[in-house]
DNA sequence: AGCACGCCGACT
DNA sequence: GTCGGCGTGCTC
């Protein structure tokens, strides 16, 4: 393909000769100058520049200065010597990062099919301006103000039997890597919610502490998963470093830093976390495994779990996942021996049990003449709850106010302009930009953020019967404090926490009994601890149930078995109610007497027998492109090349190609969008399709007027 | 990504 | 006759 030295293996090698020479990728994000390119080293520059050195170089007809990474050193070039320029200078406030973080980057750019220019900027962290006012507090203390009153002596608590044999475990066979194995394999730790992982982390860190090995914790990007974060940072204090999702640039070169020079041990953070350029990295722990937000969606669109399994082996570190509910995937290489399957059956807290969970038939509901939104059953232990003086939370999948707003004479349904989707209602008024003027009940689009008013009348035929359907948090709360007068509630969901703070705000008020009722989205079913909470209702719980995705009942299960996991986490008794209109479906079924096993059984037949993931590998394939016509036409002409060479069998055997086809939502902000999957049993074969569908297209397209992104699945 | 070279339309 | 459109190709 290219010259030897861009080759994979060559990568973030070192060479120790005598060095006259380097090869530079330059940071352009363009499939045609993704490569390198090769240039003079100054003698005075010849001590300081290695793999990985971020150097300014002149760079094409005008000499222009840009950023160039070095990708290798040698005394023999492969271009002609003579047409070598020199690089110019070592750009000094941009971190060097040794060779194996590099190599990394290498393999991103190969595994997920990005330019090397992008997987190089995944891994490095290049230092931007540093915040101007810097009157933020440091997230640090801040989570150290919350965290654990009922939990005085946290160093006190000792792992149970169950614990410790694992820890022990982990620890022997991470201590005989270099006899048993060849590396250390990655550990999945399968344990119910309450059963006590945290403590395994905090175990595990402390041992590496003691060996003077650093510590990655990853946690999902879903607001900082409040509790491991609280956890870790009262109990390593100082020694861990918070990388929070919205931390400016600057702020996360700084955390860096002081990851770099051994201020830190542990660096906690969401995926991006998991390039911490520590010198010597012992562990990396992934928490709540099966998070969706571990796969990144901007190019490389690495997923962090597999990119995390590379790094541990390139710093023969070890590396643990949890998940009281693991993702397809990873309890499929756990079962085959990929991953070492640690198992946690008991609840950690003493005396304390499942809850007990009720599944309502919402058509029974309807039937017995039941127009709420509360069951029976739901309705009457709230009302139990708000007696006793226990915490109830209500989970619905949707926020906003109602689902959609259509007219009852015509059925138009009020689209977003911009996007492929229905508008949601609010409970809030649209004040036009310029005038201030309120116009109506708020709109908003839910993809891009366009937001405009209810109409009056049909903007299509003119009636006036146009009005909201469906439920979200917004409803819910008003129609609870109809049925439930003498309640206090709290909501929380993208709209309650769009100002700085009101996430924290709103936990902890929760948590110190300020409200009765905390009503939210997917957000409030992530990992927190309210001991009091004894009740769960989860209002809609098939609402993602028949979602166009081959893995919706995989995410159904999921949602429902973390919401189940926030009733009764302490000593007293606590209730689910599932309310379902399909109580028969096996991911409701599972998810209510929270078998995993017997989940994980159904859905891998189903995955096999139809031919997906993780018993395939499907690679997806996004075009996008602001200009319809032309992704149209691109994607015919894709469409009848693949078909032609599938009849010739110049697709290997047993590949399996779907679409082109629109994706599920076509236009989102005015880009339209078309997907192509590629599945094969084999990934190198897919890795190889992928290369000549990115060739094809770029046969066309010449001037990259299509946004090509690739995701496995 | 930028920048230059290059071959066809309406304009000082 | 020339200025300038952006299609095509190259950058160590």
């Amino acid at each position: 393909m290219e010259g030897k030295h861009t080759s994979r293996q060559e990568f973030g090698k070192l060479n120790t000769g005598c060095s006259l020479f380097a090869g530079v990728i330059v940071d352009i994000s363009a499939d045609a100058v993704d490569r390198c390119f090769e240039y003079k080293i100054p003698d005075e520059l010849r001590e300081s520049l290695h793999p990985g050195s971020a150097v300014n170089i002149p760079f094409g007809k005008g000499n222009t200065e840009r950023t160039g990474y070095i990708v290798y050193i040698t005394d023999s070039p492969e271009f002609p010597p003579e047409k070598l320029k020199d690089i110019l200078s070592l750009k000094e406030d941009a971190l060097t990062v040794e060779s194996k973080l590099f190599e990394l980057a290498g393999f991103m750019a190969e595994e997920y099919g990005s330019t090397y220019s992008q997987a190089l900027k995944a891994v490095l962290p290049v230092k931007r301006k540093v915040r101007k006012n810097s009157r933020r507090e440091d997230p640090v203390i801040k989570l150290e103000e919350l965290s654990l009153k009922d939990s005085p002596s946290l160093r006190d608590i000792r792992p149970n039997e169950e614990q410790q044999s694992i820890i022990a475990d982990l620890i022997r066979r991470y201590e005989g890597r270099k006899e048993e194995e060849r590396r250390v394999k990655p550990s999945l730790i399968h344990g119910v919610t309450g059963s006590g992982k945290t403590l395994i982390y905090i175990k595990l860190i402390e041992y590496m502490q003691s060996q003077g090995k650093k510590s990655i914790v990853l946690i999902p990007e879903i607001s900082l998963a409040y509790q491991t974060v609280t956890v870790l940072s009262s109990y390593f204090k100082d020694k861990v470093s918070v990388l929070h999702s919205r931390l400016s640039e600057g702020e996360k070169y700084e955390q860096y830093m002081k990851a770099v020079g051994g201020e830190t041990d542990i660096m906690v953070g969401p995926r991006s976390a998991l390039f911490t350029p520590f010198q010597d990295l012992g562990l990396i722990i992934i928490d709540e495994e099966h998070e969706s937000s571990y796969k990144s969606d901007m190019s490389p669109g690495y997923d962090a779990r597999e990119v995390a399994v590379k790094r541990a082996e390139l710093e023969d570190a070890m590396l643990v996942m949890g998940s009281a509910t693991p993702s397809l995937s990873s309890y499929k290489r756990a079962l085959e021996g990929e991953y070492v399957l640690y198992r946690l059956k008991e609840r950690a807290v003493e005396g304390s049990v499942l809850p007990r969970i009720h599944v309502a038939d919402m058509r029974a509901e309807m039937e017995k003449g039941n127009r709420t939104v509360f069951s029976d059953k739901l309705h009457e232990l709230i009302s139990d709850r708000l007696k006793k003086g226990e915490q109830t939370i209500l989970f619905l999948n949707r926020r906003g106010y109602a689902g959609f707003v259509s007219c009852r004479s015509c059925g138009k349904v009020m689209k977003c302009p911009h996007c492929d989707v229905s508008l949601t209602a609010h409970n809030s008024w649209y004040f036009d930009k310029n005038t201030g003027k309120k116009e109506g009940a708020l709109l908003s689009c839910h993809y891009c953020g366009y937001k405009t008013y209810m109409p009056k009348k049909c903007p299509d035929c003119g009636s006036k019967y146009i009005a909201a359907f469906g439920v979200g948090t917004q409803k819910l709360q008003a129609m609870t404090a109809e049925s439930f007068p003498e309640a206090r509630i709290l909501r929380m969901d993208a709209d309650s926490t769009s100002k700085k703070g009101a996430h924290e705000r709103i936990l902890s008020d929760f948590a110190k009994g300020k409200a009765d009722i905390l009503i939210g989205t997917q957000m409030i079913v992530k990992g927190h601890d309210f001991p009091n909470v004894t009740l769960v209702g989860i209002i809609a719980a098939d609402m993602s149930l028949y979602a166009p995705e081959y893995n919706c009942a995989e995410r159904t299960f999921e949602l429902l078995v973390q919401a189940e996991g926030r009733a009764g986490r302490a000593v007293k008794e606590g209730d689910v109610v599932v309310q379902t209109y399909d109580p028969g479906h096996y991911a409701i079924i599972n998810a209510s007497k929270q078998d995993y096993e017997s989940f994980y059984r159904q859905e891998a037949q189903f995955r096999k027998m139809l031919g997906y993931p993780p018993f395939v590998n499907m690679l997806k394939i996004t075009m996008s492109s602001e200009d319809e016509e032309l992704l149209d036409s691109v994607s015919t002409r894709l469409e009848s090349a693949v078909g032609v060479s599938l009849r010739d069998s110049k697709l290997p055997e047993g590949t399996e190609v779907i679409g082109p086809l629109n994706a599920g939502i076509y236009k989102v902000n005015d880009i339209y969008r078309k997907i192509l999957y590629i599945k094969h049993p084999n990934h190198d074969i897919i890795i190889r399709i992928r290369e000549s569908v990115k060739a094809f297209i770029r046969g066309i397209d010449k001037n990259d007027r299509i946004k090509l992104q690739y995701n496995w699945e």
